[in-house]
DNA sequence: TTTACTGCAAATATTTTGCAATATC
DNA sequence: GATATTGCAAAATATTTGCAGTAAA
């Protein structure tokens, strides 16, 4: 069964890598792929029972796990493993950004910096084949800066 | 007691954090203080409790958590994430640098791309107030890929 | 003397694994 | 029909927490 009707480019590739593994075309991987292929931007494994419950088609924890990391191997979904957030995928389709990180709040922000991205087209590491990267940056967000400033004027007044 | 005598600069620091917080300078800080100062790169937990048993010093599991999450409030410590790899620690004065993972044999290595440290400095995010980044490069190093070309080579053969 | 810290063990969280039943090929 | 996959529960791993004894201030 193949119920991940929305998105041709992504089952191709997953059916082909699949058959070249020699594994099984199951409707539970399927599924999982059609929920991936809707969400615009990272996701969680949580994320991905919720749906799956929801939309009436129970998926165990352990094949949810067995899917994403078949996923990954395909290259085909990207894991970020960040401090203070559950772990997050995201399409490797998605198109390159950096990740703004609050130290404060543990808020995740995705950034297009257009000149971050054509700088690193012309990063070559010697003996390195690079496949793609991951940029994090780490700050206080304008939110968390807010609350301090207000939280020292506070303390002043006393 | 204090038993880091070899990295002023880190004692004076943790101290003054200590204080601020009004948390308590046990030798059990220090001791593993003392560790960090002298590990050149990146280093994990097991590293750390080794080194304090080896040392013939014993520090609990929990209290390594304990001394390793202050230091990474008091952002003395970075602590990375990387898929395949147990929790990775360093030092948050060590130099700018970016980290090449080989998604094979999943080793890591950093590296000093001058030209992106340099560029790096140049970039601001609106509202976000930037403390520091991390970068990491994923691919295939040298050594998996001079592998994987021999493995092809002996497929064709047969 | 007050109370934060340590060590241990138990609790929690996350991911993997073993196995019987099932479904794909 | 052979065997990969699923779901569940148990195991393995990683980190946090509760608590009684200890030590820093």
């Amino acid at each position: 069964m193949n119920t991940a009707s929305g998105s041709p480019e992504l089952i191709d590739k997953f059916v082909e890598f699949l058959k070249s593994k020699k594994l099984r075309k199951t409707p539970e991987r399927f599924a999982l792929l059609e929920y991936i292929a809707t969400v615009p931007g990272h996701f969680t494994l949580d994320m991905m029972q919720q749906h799956a419950d929801e939309s009436g088609f129970h998926v165990s924890r352990a094949t949810i796990y067995n899917t994403v990391n078949l996923l990954v191997e395909a290259r085909m979904l990207r894991r970020h493993d960040i401090e203070g957030l559950p772990t997050q995928y995201e399409l490797a389709s998605t198109p390159p950004h950096s990740h703004l990180i609050c130290t404060t709040c543990h808020k995740l922000k995705e950034v297009r910096d257009k000149y971050f991205i054509a700088f690193m087209n012309t990063r070559k590491y010697n003996a390195f084949n690079t496949q793609y990267y991951s940029h994090y940056v780490f700050g206080t967000c304008s939110t968390c800066a807010r609350k301090r400033k207000r939280n020292a004027v506070t303390t002043k007044k006393k």
